[in-house]
DNA sequence: TGGCACGATAGGATTTGTCTATCGAAACGG
DNA sequence: CCGTTTCGATAGACAAATCCTATCGTGCCA
């Protein structure tokens, strides 16, 4: 039962009857006859087929629905049980927004030296993303924005706020400043995100409120990139001041403080809405909690 | 898989391998067999045997726990879409403590109204037993006080807050009085329920404060027996106000209003905490939050 | 109108589940 | 102290389910 329930997942996450399938380590047909299974003994349809997947009845979203859950739970008592003998093992898989990417570490570090058999998985996702994979159990938590937009059935833990540095070499324009405003940071060509990060549609917010667009000269969707364009002194950048401080810059690079207004975000942690929680899980909420007051300063 | 969580669920409420396989319409080896096959898929012992059932490990606790979750998931789940394709429909099920039985018909009536298609068994049960049942998904929503004793996993609607009368002839002693305290009480001899009932329990608590002890020199888990008893004439007792209006007594009954202190219990309906609920039991709950404003006088 | 992608179906091998019958250990009773 | 009873485990046979390979049918697209 729990078993073809994974199938109904597998098929909501693939759309396809084929790859979901292949991800559940079973054919096509025994995926087909698992699926056809559940619907008999519902006595109703649950996915609209016509020679191909067409998504599900409203019937089938109820069910995946509940079938979330379910394996969720099954996931989490076996888990529970495995710790009770073997201590914390297993894998914990995170998606975290990219500006968040360099922070990380502050959790896994201390999470390590915990429950060193713990290996570690982390995704760079945009926050939509994340709360698809947590909503699909594809990972234990995400790391995001959390007071913005909806999030769903999770649970948050804040971590800190992000407050937002303007990143340019010492001789470029406003290079000499102790603090710049939004409408100023609106005039420079910048290295920002692209459109799909939050991160980004908080910035471009934060530009139009001062009566601007932004104008990235170059855009991406990896810190790394933004960052090794950013420290050769030739491009500038708006970034978290976590990133600024984390990653370090040569002394040619400033961290201007942006004022007016000064836009604070709270980045907090993200985990499934689940009671107890898994015991991996339960460890990294217990992480994060002690690890806040530190980054908050 | 889910099968044998619900082998594990009957062994817990039998506490023996043969009426639990009993309970699930499989033979006892078919029972043992599925215990077994679940302590062997988790790689630990979850029952203590010793040629016969010891209880569960701490480990079988645990899964105990999720298993109740799980096995309730999935049943909301196949009534749900049950109920989305044929209405509401099956059974549903109430544990309710004797003093509140008579007022049982406030939610029915309405409900039946509502949702003809749903059948009712409600049973009488002390409040131990009520949680119990609800905890075992042996009852969809039980009827018990909400406020005294600690309930556990559950969501409860107050319905309606019983206050306490002294049924009596008025040939007797008091039975002319427009009110009698709790001392006064305590020198009749009355039919009350048994200890185990929380009600027996909150009227040995007044009377206590009152200085005195109960003399029951009757003694019964039936209301209708304590009922008839009381209708005779001959015989005192003390009811919560509901039961007597509801009930009905000939002239010659008084029932008379108790104070010093005015003791006042809140009553609710309690239900699994689950979310969300099983059609038939938010339907049940809907019904609750409409009735219990007309209850409360 | 072929070719192709996709899901359904058929048939057969294997695994899983369930039953009856029986065993062995512990508890019970005289 | 020794039969008797109770309870759960085990063995073996049979039935049911699950899963695979191979193939079919349909709609889509060039």
């Amino acid at each position: 039962m729990i078993d073809k329930l994974e199938f109904l997942l597998a098929l909501a996450r693939e759309k396809h009857f084929g790859r979901a399938a292949e991800a559940c380590g079973v054919t096509q047909p025994t995926l087909s006859a698992g699926v056809k299974q559940i619907e008999d003994s519902f006595g109703v349809l649950l996915v609209n087929r016509g020679s191909r997947f067409q998504g599900f009845t409203p019937e089938g979203e109820r069910v995946l629905d509940w079938a979330r859950r379910i394996v969720g739970d099954a996931r989490a008592m076996r888990e529970e049980v495995h710790s009770l003998k073997h201590g914390l093992t297993g894998r914990l898989r995170i998606a975290a927004i990219p500006t968040t990417l360099a922070m990380v570490e502050r959790l896994t570090t201390p999470y390590r030296a915990r429950h060193p058999n713990v290996q570690f998985t982390i995704y760079s996702r945009n926050s939509f993303e994340i709360l698809d994979l947590l909503e699909n159990l594809e990972v234990e938590a995400g790391i995001t924005y959390v007071e913005n937009e909806p999030l769903g059935r999770v649970n948050t833990v804040p971590l800190y706020r992000e407050r937002y540095r303007l990143l340019t070499s010492a001789e470029a324009p406003l290079g000499n400043r102790d603090s710049v405003t939004w409408a100023e940071v609106s005039q420079v060509p910048l290295c920002l995100l692209t459109p799909d990060m939050q991160n980004r549609r908080i910035i471009d917010r934060l530009l139009k409120a001062a009566g601007s667009e932004a104008r990235p000269t170059l855009e991406s969707d990896s810190m790394i990139l933004l960052y090794s364009h950013v420290r050769t002194g030739r491009w500038a950048s708006v970034m978290p001041a976590k990133i600024a401080d984390t990653l370090g810059f040569t002394d040619t690079i400033r961290a201007i403080p942006i004022t007016q207004p000064e836009a604070v975000q709270t980045i907090g942690l993200v985990v499934p809405l689940r009671e107890p929680m898994t015991p991996i899980t339960a460890a990294l909420v217990a992480e994060a909690r002690r690890v806040a007051a530190s980054l908050d300063d």
